[in-house]
DNA sequence: TGTTTGACCACGG
DNA sequence: GCCGTGGCCAAAC
């Protein structure tokens, strides 16, 4: 693990701002955190596995499907979260995806720390 | 040190 | 509206 500052922590940050109940996608933040890549994003959720406080479960890719569902600790974990959190999934697809859409410019000006 | 892959997205056909 | 291709940056091999 390293303490030093990367887009990693960013992209924490910006998912620990996810209100629960909404859901966001992998180009919002990269498009907000200005990173020009999506699939960093990704990474950086990849090792978020090892964070608690990373509700990595809200974040989908363009399509609204559940994609990292796999790399959770059961499938069908994600799913239980986010219906937990009152998201209807269907198919392994966000229902109502574009209205529970979240876009982290909602924000507004928001500190990472 | 160069190649491949990755929880992706936008664009074109 | 679906499928194929390119691009983006970083880490692992």
């Amino acid at each position: 693990m390293k303490d030093m500052p990367t887009y990693y922590d960013l992209v924490y940050a910006v998912v620990r701002k996810v209100p629960r109940g909404r859901v966001t996608n992998y180009g919002a933040i990269a498009d907000f955190l200005a990173l020009g890549a999506s699939r960093m994003v990704g990474w950086a959720l990849n090792n978020s596995h090892f964070m608690d406080d990373v509700p990595a479960h809200r974040v989908v890719n363009r399509k609204g499907e559940l994609s990292g569902r796999h790399h959770f600790a059961t499938p069908t974990m994600m799913q239980e979260l986010l219906e937990s959190e009152g998201v209807k999934i269907e198919d392994n697809c966000v229902v109502e995806f574009k209205t529970l859409f979240w876009h982290p410019q909602e924000l507004g000006d928001w500190e990472p720390f």
